[in-house]
RNA sequence: GGAGAGAUGGCCGAGUCGGCUGAAGGCGCUCGCCUGCUAAGCGAGUGUGGGGGGAAACUUCCACCGAGGGUUCGAAUCCCUCUCUCUCCGCCA
C-alpha cells in the first residue's frame, strides 16, 4: 500500500508509475472520490468541535445548577447531523481504502520498463548446461521410472498437482529443506523459524496476497483461515504492529513451509511434472531493514539464493523483472531461473524482492532511531531459497544418466546419508 | 467442549455514581544541569493517524484506551456483538 498523503501530493508521478506497470484506472477516481471524502470530514469536523465545546458549557452549568435544557436540545441536532454526515462518509472511506490496496506498489527507479517476460534483462548466467549424448528425459518420468514420484496415485488421494514421493525422492525433498535451511543458517546469518502454515485475513492483507488475489488461495471453510501459499506471509507477519528497535535490524528469517496455491487461470500449464503444484515445498528468506539499507540487502538476499543452486551445481540465470512482470507488492524482483534440460529452457525457482515500505506500512511493523522521535516504517524483502519441489525436478533432469539413474549433488550428499546416485528401486 | 479473569500510551500500571483524563504514577528513552570516576541526583521533554496554518521550529482542530455497534448533549468509563489472551476442568497429537 502507498501513503495516501504522498498520493494526494504527487499524483501525476502517481499516475505516471501506474502507467508503466499497465493500469492507472484507480488513480483517476481516487482523486475524485478523495477531494469529496475531505469535504465531508472537514464539515463533520467542525460539527465535531462544537459539540465538544458546547458539552463542556454544559457540564459547567450543570455543576453550577443552571438550565442547560436549550443548549442540549441544539446539541441533540447537531448529534443527529453528525450522525447523518458519518454514514455519507463511511462509504467514501471504504471505496478510498478499496483503491488504496488495489494499488500495486512503485517500482524502483533501477526497473526497466517493459510489457512482459520477454521484456526482463538477464543479469547474469552461471553454469554451463550439461550435453546430454542420450534422449533427455523430462523429470516425471524419470520419476516415475526410478519409483521415487508417483502422480497417479497422488491425483487418487487428492487430485491433479499434487506430489506423492517415495524412497530416495522423498528423502531428496527432505534433504533438500535440511541443506538450504543450514547454508542460510550457518553461513548467511539467518535465524531458523517454523510459522503456522495457516493465517487469517489480516495478514493476508498486510503481505499483499488479498483482497486482490483471493482467488489463488485455498480458504478454510466457514472460518477466517487461508493455507499460506508462501512463508513469506506467516514469516513478514511476525512482526505486523510491532515498533522495533533500531538495533535489532536488520532482522533475517529463514523458514521451511509447505505452499498451497490454487493456481486458477493457469490450467494446461505445465499439467506434468513438479513444475506447478497445489502443494509444494519451498524454502524462504525473510529480511526486515531499515529503509537506506534494503537494496543492498536486496543484492545479498539474491546471492544467498543463488548460493544454494551453485552448491547444488546447477546452471541458472537470474533475471531482472521488468515493470509488466513484477509482483503486485514489489518495487523491485529478481528472478532465478533454473536450467531444466528437458524443456530446453530456464525455469523460474526463485524471486527474490524489495516491498520497501508497501508491506510494513500495511501491516504496521516500524521501527524507532535512536535519538529521534518518531517511528518509520521498515522496508521489508523476500526470495525464496529455494523452492524445494522444482529443486527435485532440476536435479532430477540435470543428473539423469543413460541408465536411468540420477547423480546426486556432491553437497547434497551428506543429507542423503551418503547416498551418491539414486537407482530404481527394487519391484 | 465446560467454568472463570482480563484486554489502557515503548513497557508496567491507575482510572465504576459517564463530564477540565489523551489519559495519574512508575520504568524506559531524549536533551540540559550537577557530579572527577562505570552509580546517583536535579530540570524539561517524550504516543499514533488525519485535516488546516507556517519556509521552518511550531501551531490549531478531529479521531484513537482490543475490534465493531448502541445509549447519551457528552463514554476509556454504561449496554450488545465479536476477536484475542490468561487460569482451572475435560479431551487430544
Amino acid at each position: 500500500m502507498l501513503e495516501i498523503k504522498y498520493i494526494r501530493q504527487n499524483i501525476s508521478q502517481v499516475r505516471d508509475a501506474m502507467n508503466r506497470r499497465g493500469d492507472a484506472a484507480n488513480i483517476d477516481t481516487f482523486e475524485e472520490i478523495d477531494n469529496e471524502y475531505r469535504k465531508i470530514l472537514n464539515e463533520i469536523e467542525q460539527l465535531r468541535h462544537r459539540r465538544n465545546v458546547v458539552s463542556d458549557e454544559i457540564a459547567t452549568m450543570k455543576a453550577n445548577k443552571e438550565n442547560a435544557d436549550p443548549l442540549i436540545s441544539e446539541m441533540r441536532e447537531v448529534a443527529s447531523r453528525i450522525k447523518a454526515l458519518e454514514a455519507g462518509l463511511s462509504g467514501y472511506e471504504e471505496k478510498i481504502q478499496e483503491i488504496l490496496f488495489s494499488l500495486p506498489n512503485i517500482p524502483h527507479e533501477s526497473v526497466p520498463f517493459g510489457k512482459d517476460e520477454n521484456d526482463n534483462p538477464v543479469v547474469r548466467s552461471v553454469g554451463t548446461p550439461v550435453s546430454f549424448d542420450f534422449e533427455v528425459l523430462p523429470h516425471w518420468t524419470i520419476g516415475e521410472n526410478l519409483g521415487i514420484l508417483d502422480f497417479e496415485r497422488a491425483a487418487k488421494i487428492t487430485g491433479a498437482r499434487f506430489p506423492l514421493y517415495f524412497g530416495a525422492g522423498a528423502r531428496l525433498e527432505r534433504a533438500l529443506i535440511s541443506f538450504m535451511i543450514d547454508l542460510h543458517v550457518n553461513i548467511h546469518g539467518y535465524t531458523e523459524t517454523l510459522p503456522p502454515f495457516i493465517v487469517n485475513s489480516r495478514s493476508m492483507t498486510f503481505t499483499g496476497q488479498l483482497p486482490k488475489f483471493a482467488e489463488d488461495l485455498f480458504k478454510l471453510e466457514g472460518r477466517d483461515y487461508y493455507l499460506i501459499p508462501t512463508a513469506e506471509v506467516p514469516v513478514t507477519n511476525i512482526h505486523q504492529q510491532e515498533i522495533l528497535d533500531e538495533s535489532l535490524l536488520p532482522i533475517y528469517y529463514v523458514a521451511y513451509t509447505p505452499c498451497f496455491r490454487s493456481e486458477a487461470g493457469s490450467y494446461g500449464k505445465d499439467t506434468r511434472g513438479l513444475i506447478r503444484q497445489h502443494q509444494f515445498n519451498k524454502v524462504e528468506l525473510v529480511k526486515f531493514t531499515i529503509p537506506e539499507a534494503s537494496y543492498q540487502e536486496l543484492e545479498s538476499l539474491l546471492k544467498n539464493a543463488e548460493a544454494v543452486l551453485k552448491l547444488l551445481e546447477l546452471p541458472y540465470r537470474t533475471v531482472l523483472l521488468c515493470t509488466g512482470d513484477m509482483g503486485f507488492a514489489s518495487a523491485k524482483t529478481y528472478d532465478i531461473e533454473v536450467w531444466m534440460p528437458a524443456q530446453n529452457r530456464y525455469r523460474e525457482i526463485s524471486s527474490c524482492s524489495n516491498f520497501e515500505s508497501f508491506q510494513a506500512r500495511r501491516g504496521g511493523i516500524r521501527f524507532k532511531r535512536k535519538g529521534e522521535k518518531g517511528t518509520q516504517l521498515v522496508h521489508t524483502l523476500n526470495g525464496s531459497g529455494l523452492a524445494v519441489g522444482r529443486t527435485v525436478a532440476a536435479i532430477l533432469e540435470n543428473g539423469q544418466q543413460a541408465d536411468g539413474s540420477v547423480v546426486i549433488p556432491e553437497a547434497l550428499r551428506p543429507y542423503m546419508g551418503g547416498l551418491q546416485k539414486i537407482e530404481k528401486l527394487k519391484a
